[in-house]
DNA sequence: CGTGAGTTTGACCAGATGGTCAAATCAAGA
DNA sequence: TCTTGATTTGACCATCTGGTCAAACTCACG
């Protein structure tokens, strides 16, 4: 393993490499489903090699998920409570969906995770998000006691954005197997922003 | 192999056992997390056993789902063209609500498969669902022209009602992380119908 | 009972998989 | 160029896993 020193060249490629490949299994096949061959493989090196960069299969997976989190949930730290409300939902909302077209694999990643239980990020859970998520739902609360948007539970309104918005990506493959030639995301655009400008007009 | 006349009743009651043990882990882990070893022990049987019913750990899994897929379907199958819309949508939403809150493992089972690109259940997903959604999709169309409902993509509208519901099953862990002791389906419920209400009404 | 089909099991196997290690190779600064 | 730490690799290992098999056991029924 390298030493504590700033990282080399070599280092920085490769390490990219691994958690490149890493998201590309682990999104595809879960954590039990991804071999080290595998994402070594796609990373174009030998697994030996592999895990002299990463002490197991396990801390890449903890690597990528910790190194994601700020990513997946940036949208959300963006609500701002001094913007116009239904603005900064909206925008919040188009954020998400775009997230899902563009970061499919990041939302499998999470996909796969939690619907196992998330054993690797319960904590997580539990502390950042539930934090980040009940103080955006105070800015929510706020919002609908001045009467800017319609009274609703607060956080199951957030559910409702992200169910509504990552099932495009976590789902793909049975949404497509619907809609055929259909791009997903022409029509749900358009369909999620009616739904939420309906349901949030007081 | 048992041959192929009537099942004794101890085939009965292993097969039962093995299927609902199936479940069991096969949703809590999805196909390739699950071991035959961890089956059969939840079944109550050694592995050799086991394998005396089902000819392979894939036999087991597809077992299930296509066991299973009418069950998940039944919902929106019976959603009603000669029923009053507002209230058939409505009920359809109910239930499938209250299907993420009975049977959460049969949610995930098809949730951990979707995810991972649905390998094993693809041809269902582009032949039998598709169906099944395109006829109901038209009858939303129907409603839609004769102003009954409002006019939104009808196929978008059967998605966001899978995604809202399924997301209290597929994703419990994180939505029990944020809500703490609070009942997720008390809140989702009143929540979920509101939403409904606000986006059909013309 | 006795008997044949149905059921169960311990021992076993081959391949996959996560991980190790010493030796070989490479790269960059003195 | 030489040296030293960084990088890479082939060989290897223990364990896990899906699956097999012949032998043993059990059950239902004549």
């Amino acid at each position: 393993m390298p030493k504590d020193r700033a990282p080399t060249r070599i280092q920085k490629k490769n390490r990219a490499a691994i958690l490149e490949a890493a998201l590309n299994v682990f999104s595809a096949h879960g954590f039990r489903g991804a071999t080290v061959d595998q994402i070594a493989a796609e990373a174009g090196l030998s697994k030996p090699n592999l895990l002299y960069y990463f002490p197991s299969k396990e801390a890449i997976h903890t690597a990528l998920l910790s190194g994601l989190l700020d990513t997946w949930l940036a949208p959300l730290h963006d609500l701002d409570e001094n913007g116009e409300p239904m603005e900064e939902i909206l925008s919040y909302i188009t954020r998400k969906l775009q997230m899902s077209r563009e970061l499919p694999r990041e939302s499998r990643l999470f996909a796969n995770e939690l619907v196992q239980g998330a054993p690797r990020i319960h904590d997580a859970l539990s502390n950042d998000l539930k934090a980040l998520v009940d103080q955006k739902a105070a800015v929510l609360t706020h919002w609908m006691d001045q009467g800017k948007i319609a009274r609703l539970h607060p956080h199951h309104l957030i559910f409702s954005i992200w169910a509504l918005t990552q099932h495009y990506a976590d789902f793909d493959v049975q949404v497509r197997a619907i809609l055929g030639d259909e791009d997903p995301f022409e029509g749900a655009a358009p369909f999620i922003d009616t739904l939420y400008r309906k349901l949030l007009t007081p």
